[in-house]
Order: structure tokens, then C-alpha cells, then sequence
DNA sequence: TAGCGCGCTATTATTATCATAGCAAGGGGC
DNA sequence: GCCCCTTGCTATGATAATAATAGCGCGCTA
């Protein structure tokens, strides 16, 4: 339940998403991709993130850790989901 | 991405999960297995859960869609990351 | 040494959430 | 009919989170 905590606040699965798929990025790189993010909540959360071992520091920028690639490969399946999600909001 | 916008608000998560292991709740059910959740927001959440055609009122309470289910499933592996984190904490 | 991009902080306004109290409606017993 | 209880939910004021914007300090390069 301490995972739905940290996961459950905003960006930042957006955030394990975006490092996981485009690979390393900078501060400005990642504020930029997630477009409407500000600068204070995107540290706020890097720190978390960083405390909880799922993201670190390289000399490219952050980039997810083991663990954290392990989070982002058991949220994958809400893709799907989020396809048949369109579609019945869609039908309905 | 809209998915992680619906989920990566407080309590949703929880809220499918509850409801999908325990089955139909009541209002006060739901509120005293969540502990601290205040009724306002729960019931904010049951309507965003709703439209969202995750959960749907019953006789004997909410319970969670097909679709809520499909959700449910797909965050499931985050049960067994949870624990790999846990002990990755406590050794780190 | 002046300009540039980068990581990040500061500040204020707005929104979300908490915590508590309580209302309105329905059911059972008398 | 009336009382009492539970249930679903709303109202309210306090507190915390997030948004939006500006800008500082640093290293690099010319």
C-alpha cells in the first residue's frame, strides 16, 4: 500500500514512464516531455523517486534503476487497458 | 496517458483495489477499509470511478466493472515489486 | 568576460485533500 | 404515527499539494 502512496501522486508515473521509454534525461528534457510539469513538483519528485531507489543520477541525466524498470515493466499492462478504455468510452 | 492522469490521484488506486478483493462495499464500508479517506473525497472519487465506467452501484453496494477488473489485473505484478522494494529498502 | 544553457530554488495563486459535523432518507420495532 | 438506528452523502473551515512564473548560480564556450 506504501507503493500505491508513492505512485498514487501526480507525474509520477508519467515521470518512470517517460525516463523508461526515452532512456536518460535532463532536468529540462524531462520538463519539457511532460510538458505542463513545473520545475518545483518535477524535483519534488525526482527526489522521491530517488529515495525510493527507482530513479538515479548519471552524467547523461536521470534514468530509472533496475527496480525502477521493474515498476514501469508491471504498469505496461495498463496500456492495453487504456485502449479498451478509449474504445468503451467511446461505444458507450 | 489520460489513464495515469484518472489513477495518479490519491486513494483511486486503493479504491479499485479494495474493491476488487473484497468484493461489493458500501460507502461506509469502503471509508472505514481505507481508514483515513474523508467522505468527500471518496465520493468524489466514486463518481470519477464511475464515469470512468471503472466501478458501478449495485444493490449490495459498488463494485468494480469488467473493466475495472482488466485494471485491477494489470496492477497486480506491482503487488511482487512492492515486496522486491521492500527488502531492496531495508538492505539499501 | 560576456553570453548561453542547465539544474534548481523562490514566490504567489490556485486547487486538492483532511477532518469533523451533520442532514435527509429508509427500515424496524413499538 | 413515532423513535431510533444505519446509510449515503453534503457542508465547512483548516491544511497541504500543485501550478505558473521568474530568476539565481554554475560551468562552458567563444
Amino acid at each position: 500500500m506504501a507503493l500505491f502512496d508513492l505512485l498514487g501522486r501526480r507525474w509520477v508515473m508519467g515521470i518512470l514512464w517517460t525516463l523508461s521509454e526515452q532512456g536518460p534525461c535532463t532536468f529540462r528534457a524531462l520538463q519539457s516531455l511532460c510538458e505542463t510539469i513545473s520545475p518545483a513538483v518535477l524535483n519534488a519528485r525526482l527526489k522521491e523517486l530517488q529515495a525510493a531507489g527507482f530513479v538515479r543520477k548519471s552524467s547523461d541525466g536521470y534514468l530509472v534503476t533496475d527496480l525502477g524498470l521493474e515498476v514501469y515493466e508491471a504498469l505496461r499492462p495498463l496500456s492495453n487497458v487504456s485502449k479498451v478504455w478509449a474504445k468503451a468510452l467511446g461505444e458507450g
